[in-house]
This record gives C-alpha cells, structure tokens and sequence, in this order.
RNA sequence: GCCCCCAUCGUCUAGCGGCUAGGACAGAUGAUUCUCAUUCAUCAAACCGCGGUUCGAUUCCGCGUGGGGGCACCA
C-alpha cells in the first residue's frame, strides 16, 4: 500500500448530488490508482442542519455507485474502521481543543469578542472596506503559493486574521479541516476548484500548526447545461441529484463512467471503459482545468450503451428488483413471464427506469393511445384487417416468431397484402400505441387467449 | 468592489509551434426494420478578440472580453 491518503469530506445537510459525487470518484480513483487510502470523513459540525437521514444517504450513495472506503464510518452506521478516527467531526471536539490550544500557546491566535482568531504574522494596518462597509484590520504578509497539481502555481494573499473558533464554542469550517487532514495523515486534497480561494488560509493553518501541507489538486466544477441556465450545479437543478438516477434505474457504472469523463480523459477517444481501466489510467496531471456543463442526454446514452451490454440474467433480476423497489411487485408473480417480457423490451430502452411503463401493457390491459388510433385507422381499412386476423388467429401457429410470421404473412399474401397492413392496427389494438418490440415477440409473449381477446375488445368498441 | 481560476463545434473533449483541427452526445438526411428503438452511411457544426514572440501560431506571452469561483463567528 502506498503512502497516498486522500479524503472525501462530506456534510450530511442535504442531498448527495452529482457535484459531490464527482469528487468523491476523483478521490475514490486516485486511491485505488496508487495502491492508497480512501478516507471518508463526515464533517457534522453545522447541528442545526445535519441531519441522520442525510448521513445514511451519503453512505448508500457510495455504495450504490462502488465506491468502497478504506476508513470512516461504517457503511451500515454502526461502527467505524481505521485508526486515525473518530471520522465524524462531531465526535472530535477534544482535538480541535487540543490543537487550539497549541495555537494559543505558541501565539498564533488569540481571543477577540469572545471568538478565537488565527493571527497572520505581519506589519498591521487599517482599511476601509467598501464591500463590507467597514474599517478591517489588514496585515501585510507575504504571498501564500500554492504548487496545485491541476492548476500549477497559484499565488494569493491573505491578509486578514480569521476565526477559528466561533463565539458560541464552535470550530469553524477552515480549521476542523486542516486539522482533521492532519491527523488523519491526509497526503492529497482533491476537491473542488470553488476550494481553491480558501486554501490560502489552510496553507497558513498548516504553516501555523508546523506541519508541511497536503499536495493540492483542484478540479474543475460540474455547471449547469444551457438550458438549465448558468452557474454551478446545485442540488435545486433538474438531474443533479444522484438519488434521481437510482429512482430512473439506471446502471450505476454508467453513472460512474460517465462522471470520471467530465473533466478527466484517458487520453484516446475511448468513451466507455470498464472501471478497472479508469482506475489503471486515472492520475491527476490528466484532469482538465476548465469547468464541465453537465449533459443529461450523454449519460443517457452511457447507461443505454451499459443496459445493452448487460446479459439477459442481469438484465431481468436488476428489472425485478426495480419493479419491487417501484411497489410494482405484482408484476413479478409469474417470473419467468416477467423475464420474457423484460428482454423484449432491454434493447429497446435508454434506462430500466422506462420499463414499467414501456411494458405495462404486458401486465394488464392496454391503454389505447387515441392520437395513435386516430392516424391508425385512418390509414386502409384497419378494421376489416383486424376481422381478418381474428378469424384467420384460432389456427394460427403461437410456437416461435417465425411461425407468427409465417402465419400473418400467408394471412396477408391470401389477400394480396403485405404483412405492415396488419401489423399497425393490431399493434395498436394489442398495445395501445405504436412503439414497441417486434408485433410478432409481442403475439408470442402474450400468448393467443390473451392477443384475440384484446383484438375482438377492441375491435367491437373501435 | 477586491482576489483567484478558466477559455477548441450547442455539449463533453483530442490537440501540447507546421494537422484537410480528430472523436463522442445532441441535430439533419438517407439506408435497414412489421412500429419504435438500435445499427450503418452521409451532412452540418469550433480554435472569443486584439496585440506581440516566431520563418510559422489553436498551441507561448500580454491586454481586452466572456464564463466560473471565492471574499462570513456557513460547510
């Protein structure tokens, strides 16, 4: 194992969305790139806005998309692994006392309005801020440099003390953070470049606490597409929350793969890679500096390219199990019917989400389309056609597509038609629409009681 | 207002001084198909602007413009 330990440090205030997520698999991947550490770190500090539920969903969320952590809490909630924890923030109060307390000693912070400040070192002075409409104490300090490893050399001053610890007790934000990734050995910060304003300050923390600070790699953000407007992706914006892709049915490794493509590349033109080679070519001079927009129809056709690919058995135990996550379980009394059913339909959908809806009629009676019904029967003489099916049905051969083929094109031939004449309207008639697997899978699957009855119904209210 | 980051088709991106600027999604057209979807062809689509540096800039530098982020006793 290797000396590389990197962190994801969530907070449980609000839902997993795809921002987070992406992080999170940049971490996940240099990881397991390098043979190293996958912490994750529950940063709980914010009482009146955590919340357990939203805990547990940063735990699914992981699991559900794969990425499996070295230490921290528990996936289940009980417990925790590895030997630098607590991994909640709020179980380490004692620490953050502790290295406060350090810097109280050694004169690197001190007490003001009841709050504790960190103290930059430096010739002082006093300004007027017209952003904040008041007079701030300045400090004239040298610049902080920040050797980023997607950014390269990033300057920035800081110059003006900040607290550390709030009034009513509290450590804020920049210096739990600093000083958790200290004890926990953390060697890299991948995280969002929105961090990168703030680093300046943990480099001063660092500096403070005398301790070398972590290797900084600052990726890109994850925008909103055009139509969803402008700015970052925030949890309010339509797809953004991983929650919603669960809810769609789709393959989580789609999900993955599509997320490790925005900002990151293997460097050819390859699209969709196993997550074995993600990991095997991932490192973090391949990341790209500038912000991605998110694109919800390009993860659709990821996860269409992954249902596709998934053999019949995955297929029809990942449909059932989302039929059953769905309260659609009803659906599954006759399973190996389900199967049938739900194979016909794998290669024609982008997600399994689509199914219940794309194979509802399977399930119980059609639901007639009456736009389709209208440009149905005003084409030929469906309704003579229909007759013509039903008769010619009861001898028909039920046993294999071909022989339904067979049967409905001498049906047609005898006519002088062709096989399209019949095929619409008793699509419609079987289906209610005009979308969907082939009519003769269709007939098959359904069975002929099921077919002619559903034909004369229609037939006779048409 | 101040500070930081970024800039190739609508979108994700390849390119790392000399290319007909490549691929993918989305779009258009055609073929295939019993419908739909797939698949397969074909088409359309980009180097933000201006200055430098250079024999030569999409590529390097500066400025401008545009986009994004940060400036709290939030995380």
């Amino acid at each position: 194992m290797s000396n590389v330990r990197v962190r994801f440090a969530p907070s449980p205030t609000g839902f997993f969305h795809i921002g987070s997520a992406r992080t999170a698999l940049f971490n996940w991947l240099y990881a397991r790139h390098t043979g190293g550490t996958f912490i994750l770190r529950i940063e709980d500090t914010d009482q009146a806005r955590n919340s357990e539920a939203f805990l547990k969903l940063i735990y699914d969320s992981l699991t559900w998309l794969g990425m499996d952590w070295d230490e921290g809490p528990n996936p289940s909630g009980v417990g925790e692994r590895g030997s630098y924890g607590p991994y909640r923030q709020s179980q380490r109060g004692a620490i953050y006392q502790r290295y406060k307390q350090q810097l109280l000693d050694s004169g690197r912070a001190y007490e003001k309005d009841g709050a504790v400040w960190f103290k930059l070192l430096g010739e002082r002075y006093k300004v007027f801020d017209d952003h904040r409409k008041k007079e701030v104490e300045k400090v004239k300090t040298s610049p902080v440099v920040i050797d980023d490893q997607i950014r390269g050399r990033v300057e920035r001053q800081e110059d003006e003390d900040f607290v550390i610890f709030r009034s009513d007790g509290n450590p804020v934000f920049h210096f739990v953070n600093v000083v958790d990734d200290i004890e926990m050995k953390v060697s890299h910060i991948i995280r969002g470049e929105d961090h990168l304003s703030n680093t300046s300050k943990h480099v001063r923390l660092y500096e403070g606490f005398g301790v070398t600070a972590p290797v900084f790699a600052h990726i890109p953000l994850i925008l909103k597409s055009p139509e969803m407007g402008q700015g970052k992706m925030s949890k309010r914006d339509k797809g953004a929350l991983i929650e919603e892709y669960q809810k769609r049915g789709f393959d989580p490794q789609a999900l993955v793969n599509y997320l490790a493509l925005l900002g990151w590349n293997p460097g050819d033109d390859r699209e969709k890679m196993p997550i074995a080679d993600i990991v095997k070519l991932f490192d973090l001079p391949g990341i790209n500096q500038s912000n991605a927009k998110f694109d919800g129809k390009k993860l659709e056709h990821v996860n269409m390219l992954y249902t596709l690919q998934q053999n019949s058995t995955q297929f029809a135990s990942g449909s059932a199990a989302y039929f059953k996550q769905q309260g659609l379980e009803t659906v599954l009394l006759d399973q190996p019917y389900f199967n049938e059913v739900v194979l016909l339909a794998q290669p024609k959908i982008k997600a399994i989400g689509e199914l219940p809806a794309y194979t509802s009629y399977f399930f119980r009676d059609p639901v007639i389309d009456s736009k389709v019904k209208d440009k149905v029967m005003a084409k030929g003489e469906p309704k003579v056609r229909l007759a013509e099916l039903i008769a010619a049905l009861p001898a028909m051969d039920f046993s294999s597509d071909t022989a339904i083929e067979a049967g409905i094109k001498s049906l047609a031939e005898g006519k002088g038609l062709g096989f399209g004449d019949y095929q619409a309207v008793a699509r419609l008639a079987v289906s209610g629409t005009n979308a969907g697997p082939s009519i003769t899978s269709m007939f098959r699957v359904l069975g002929k009681d099921r077919v002619l009855a559903r034909l004369q119904k229609f037939l006779a209210s048409a």
